[in-house]
DNA sequence: ACCCAGAATGAATGAATGTTCATTCTTGAT
DNA sequence: ATCAAGAATGAACATTCATTCATTCTGGGT
């Protein structure tokens, strides 16, 4: 995963192309993919028809079906894609070589969890309507927790390092990492259910400022 | 609103017991609600059905677009109650007089917000299956846009007190205000979608460290 | 005892949707 | 050029669901 904040912004079927052209199976698999997430995000996912989808993503209703066994099965693969991009991309952060120094890594999660990328409403649209049906679906809890349990296990060694470097005492790195995460979600339900009262940019001091609250020597 | 953690748990017409029962539209307006409500929690919003819902509340198809007028309508009003029930208790809490001391009114706001009422998955699954489609339908956006924005200034105007009262400096209660807000939003997110990780005891301790982080004084 | 306003019912209706599959088309290998 | 494998199509089908409404029933008022 070495884009994580791909466009889901394309299907546009060149104008006058009626032609049937034949691609991989992996090929059509994202694309179908990319059109369920759009479809969500502009109709929300208990409007979502297969029709919908195939017509956004320019192709005929059978292949849906020809690639993913059912519509049920679609809308599985298509929270796995979301969630696996969002929770790699930070993971990718938080083990990164590249980036040495504790606070600075701390600064690029941030900025990639409330950045462009993350934050485009499509993807939020779609994390959250997965969300509210997770209550009733076990299959969705246990793909967003398979996931979530590791980006949280990263975070806390993060935090662990951190608190160590800062000497730090008091803090529980468990316990402050449940915190975080939780604020960025609901950094997360605000940008989506209310932009109006929560702009970007607030969110963004919001979540700096917790962090700074924890390790005022790490962030400035 | 006296009682806001209303049992929602009900619905069982006495064996037997077949005879029509002729009561007035408020009651069963809300009996309807009441099932609503259970069946978005047991089945997830995009597959209730008017069906099962008024089977659920033991009562005849046709009655629910005789009190309602649709569906669509049906499931607003069931928003509508829940976001109500929510705010209104948070902000009967803030604005109450019962509690004079400033501390122990936000451990009551604590209490309340990750207590046995709130907290019952029935509700948060219902509070958060409609914020998932709340990106793809206004209506929904609004009526809890509409109730939110009121709580979140009273909860800015307890903060500004505190922060008067404790002469806590740097300290900015709107922002604030943002924070607990979207950390209790989290919150009640974890405690739905991976119950596993995050019980309701630590929520509750992370959610208090928080507000300790803030205001060491009135928090022990 | 009688009546009737309106509450409640549930079979019927029509529209919408997921899924199937016989058929058509494309491409790369021979 | 020819062919076969399999990718793509979309009309047809069966099901499910929201909504309607003719009918039945109830309970308070007279």
């Amino acid at each position: 995963m070495t884009d994580a904040s791909s466009a889901v912004t394309e299907a546009l079927p060149e104008a006058g192309s009626k032609r049937r052209q034949i691609r991989p199976k992996a090929e059509r698999r994202q694309q179908l993919i990319d059109a369920t997430i759009r479809c969500i995000a502009q109709h929300g996912l208990s409007a979502v028809t297969m029709q919908m989808v195939t017509r956004d993503a320019g192709l005929s209703v059978g292949i849906a079906n020809l690639h993913f066994e059912s519509k049920d099965n679609l809308l599985k693969e298509t929270l796995r894609f979301v969630a696996e991009e969002y929770h790699g991309g930070q993971i990718e952060i938080m083990e990164g070589g590249d980036i040495l120094d504790l606070g600075e890594r701390l600064d690029a999660l941030l900025d990639f969890q409330l950045g462009r990328g993350v934050t485009q409403r499509q993807k939020m649209s779609v994390w959250f309507a997965y969300y509210g049906e997770a209550g009733a679906r076990p299959v969705y809890q246990k793909i967003v927790s398979t996931v979530d349990r590791l980006a949280a296990q990263k975070l806390e060694a993060l935090f662990t390092d951190i608190i160590r470097e800062g000497d730090y005492c008091g803090v529980d790195a468990r316990e402050l990492a449940t915190g975080y995460s939780a604020l960025i979600d609901g950094l997360h339900l605000g940008l989506l259910v209310t932009p109006r009262e929560l702009s970007k940019r607030r969110a963004r001091a919001v979540a700096r400022e917790f962090l700074r609250r924890a390790f005022p020597q790490h962030i400035h």
